[in-house]
DNA sequence: CATGAATGAGCGTTCATTCAT
DNA sequence: GATGAATGAACGCTCATTCAT
């Protein structure tokens, strides 16, 4: 029995130590750039170890996706833990998702990248359904803070999935702008600056 | 003559083509991910032909990227004329971007996608220099009005740039997230109804 | 009348451009990287027009050659023009050779890397047996001098046409090693006493 | 184990049968007008392998090059190995240098070119000096037997280096000569013979 | 289970040559 | 006669994937 375990065991640090050299790569380098011998040189191991681990490359970039955004999901539950009132439940979600981005940045870039990105054929069905009920999840923490809002009659009636989208879409979009190639050069704030002031005129403007 | 005048229509007509062939095959799988003998077999031009209108991969799509910016500055032109009020301006920049996006997908996407991929190298420096100020004009659009906001003491004071990118951040990553691959299925509102919102929300959020 | 000797003429004069302007970009850059274009930019001529002088690269090359070797005989007969010893047509005409390489190391080049070069196929017979006549022209000047040297009984009793062989690839290999690479950085000697020192020791190994 | 060990054995047999084939090739075509792919045909190995045991087309080329020089300087130590007297000696290394014609012309040609291709780029450091220092092995065994020959004042005092690069040119270019496409037609004297010669030539020519 | 040699299709790019004008 | 746009085969090289060991 315990032999079997073991294996079990090194099994999963052996993928964990796959997808975090990936990581490192993907980022860097982007999905195309990055080769599979590149990664398997990295963990130190061959190439056919990687296949054994992943389909292909699709589901090893995806995989690592997924880690990400259960990351995130457990940064947003911790957010809104012990918060009470919609304001600062939003505010808050909104800083740990900033915060995920500087923790994470590989993992918040090959997210995006994900969805607008050349991956999606090559995976299989499960996996992309898996993403799908995460990002479901994260939208939850923001949609279920808009809804008590609503519900005291704080903002203006609506579907709080979709002013979640609202929020959720701004914050993104403000961070990849950022992160420009070329736009950070006449910018004078500083990201952290970019994030308090948009949070400020969203929850401004949610409120009736 | 007339045969050089031909002549020179003639490339121009063909330029055109190339770039709207590889629009599209860029726009559906970006980048990496799309051949310059695709590009060619779209056309129906040999691969080689390719290299007399681009000196590259790179330049060709870099060129599609200028002819997008500077078409969605002239749409950003008109939207301000004859506009006075900065909220005017600002929700008709927000339309016309939003109309932008409808009319011209590939451009919307390949725009984006410059900004965070691996292109800038191999490109000429004319070129680089080109779409540095066409991004730059762009937000002027923007910035403008929110200044005029400002001057005017109905925006909390505050530098007008910095405004400026949150806004275009929060429009662009609103209408990507709405874009992405799998999140429309549960989004119960149109994308357009999620515009709306998010231009009475940002705007709200910006009056004192 | 006059209108037809016109054209010749200017036939003639285009066709030495073309070959003045091809024999700096072979010399430089050797048969393979040197391209048609560039030729034709360089005596700003089009591509299309290359192929009405020359009926192939491998042909315009072979003519530079054959050029080259016209006027290498040309220098030979003036070196040998006048003196009246075998010992002092040889010298002479070695240190012609030598000048020879001087004055027109592209031609000198090309003139070798004919012989074992890539090009022999795709030209005509025609000009093939025009550049083996010059070669025997060039060995006669030499043989000629030594089958003096024998009919006075200061050379051993040979062959001449063989013994120019020897004289004519002795000068030319020590030239071309002197040339290489890497061998001149310890080679204390220039390459003009290294010429006159093998003239020394042919001549010297030649006589009885 | 002995799984390992075989592994390495077979690589090297591999190794050894792609340098044999590209032997050929480089020959026959020269370096630019030879193909990786005509080198992968001729093993019967993909494109592919052949990049796993060479860098690329340059160091494969360069590789074969050592291996000739190598053999040379086996040779030349041969010929030198017993004998005492210089003029021994350098009749020795001619001959042998002679033989090492007729055994690896491909070698012999190989060798010839890199002095004077465009081939020095995208080696590596390391290749490039091991080539350098075999290459002045070689002379090294010439310039020995000279500066004996000076040393017991049979020989005119001069720099050693700079006659041995004199007899090694001689010998080089007059077999070039030989194998020129077009001489050997009237050349009536076999190869050997011409070698015979010139060796008597020039030990004549450099003795007091 | 892990390896790494081998594959072969594909990449971006170049270029000698042709041919309609 | 001269042009230059177009071709298409070929180039060196990469890389995801497979499979015998």
């Amino acid at each position: 029995m315990g032999i079997n375990e073991r294996r079990v065991r090194e099994r999963k640090i052996r993928r964990k130590k796959i997808l975090e050299a990936a990581k490192v790569l993907f980022f860097e380098q982007g999905f195309s750039a990055t080769s599979m011998n590149q990664i398997a040189r990295k963990v130190e191991l061959s190439k056919g170890t990687l296949y054994l681990y992943f389909k292909n490359k699709e589901e090893l970039y995806t995989s690592l996706l997924l880690e990400g955004m259960a990351l995130l999901n457990t940064e947003f539950a911790k957010a809104v833990a012990g918060k009470t009132i919609w304001v600062e439940k939003l505010r808050s979600i909104g800083w740990a998702y900033y915060q995920f981005f500087l923790d994470h940045q590989p993992f918040f870039h090959i997210n995006f990248q994900f969805h607008h990105g050349e991956i999606t054929k090559n995976i299989s069905d499960d996996l992309f359904q898996k993403c799908y009920a995460s990002g479901v999840h994260s939208l939850n923490y923001i949609s279920n803070a808009v809804a008590e809002g609503m519900s005291i009659n704080e903002i203006h009636d609506d579907d709080p999935m979709s002013v979640a989208i609202v929020l959720w879409g701004s914050l993104t979009g403000i961070i990849l702008l950022h992160e420009g190639k070329d736009h950070r050069k006449f910018i004078p704030d500083s990201l952290e600056k970019l994030i308090e002031k948009s949070i400020d005129i969203l929850i401004q403007g949610l409120k009736k």
